[in-house]
DNA sequence: TGCGTATATGTCAATTCTGACATATACTGC
DNA sequence: GCAGTATATGTCAGAATTGACATATACGCA
C-alpha cells in the first residue's frame, strides 16, 4: 500500500465503515493511476511521433532525462501536472491533450 | 509572474531564443491554467449537483474545509492530481471526469 | 442585533515532489 | 569487443504542496 493512500486512512481515522471505506479509497486510487497511465502513454506517442528523444525533451521542459523516463513510466513521484507539462511541451496541440484524458480510460469503463 | 514559470525560466538558463520560449513558456502555463480552472468548475458542480458542503467534501478527503475552497478556485498551490481526487471523491462517475476534461476546453480551441 | 451555516484567505510545519547526478541496461554499427 | 545513443533506476538536497488552524466574509433567519 503506497503512502498516499495509508495518509488519507491515517486521516479519515478509520472512524466508520472501514471496509467500505478502504474500497472506496481503493476505487479512487485506482482511477487516479489508471488516468496516469493513460496520460503517460500519450506523452511517449507525443514524443515519438516528433522524433524526440527523452533528452531532448528534458531540454524542452528543463529538466532531466531521467525524469522523463520516470514521467513516461507514470512512476509514483510523478504528478499528474507534470506529465500534462511534459505533453504540452512536446509541441501537441490542444486536441491531442484532450485525447489523452479520453484514449485508454475507455478499457476501464 | 509565478514560481513555476521563474523556475523553468531559471532553469532554461535563457540559453536561446529568449523571446520565443518565454512567449512558449507562457502559451503552455496558459494551457495548464484553463485546464485547472476547467477541472475546478467541473469539481464545484459536482460537489454541488450532490448537496455536499465544502466540509462534507473534505471529509471525504481528509482534507479540510479551507482546502476544498482553495481546490475550488484553482489556487496556485493547488496540483491537478487534488483536484482530480477531489471529483473522485464527490463519488463522480469516470464519465463525470472524463468530461471534466474536455468542458470548457472548447472556449480556448 | 445575534446566531448558525457556508465559503474564503493567510500562515506554517510536515510531507511530497522535482531536477540532478550516478549508474545500469539495451541496442546499433564498427 | 568497444564506442555511441537511448532509456531505465536509485538516491537526495532543495523546492513545492498539503492539511490544519485561525480568522474573515457573506447570507439567511429569528
Amino acid at each position: 500500500m503506497n503512502t498516499a493512500k495509508l495518509k488519507r486512512l491515517r486521516a479519515a481515522g478509520w472512524k466508520i465503515g472501514t471496509a467500505k471505506d478502504f474500497l472506496k479509497l481503493s476505487d479512487e486510487e485506482a482511477m487516479l493511476v489508471e488516468l496516469k497511465l493513460s496520460l503517460a502513454d500519450a506523452l511517449k506517442q507525443a514524443r515519438q511521433k516528433r522524433r524526440l528523444s527523452q533528452m531532448d525533451l528534458a531540454q524542452r521542459m528543463g529538466s532531466s532525462q531521467s525524469r522523463v523516463a520516470k514521467i513516461e513510466a507514470a512512476d509514483p513521484s510523478v504528478t499528474i501536472d507534470l506529465i500534462v507539462r511534459a505533453i504540452l511541451a512536446t509541441g501537441a496541440t490542444r486536441q491531442e491533450l484532450q485525447r489523452a484524458f479520453t484514449a485508454k480510460e475507455k478499457m476501464v469503463a
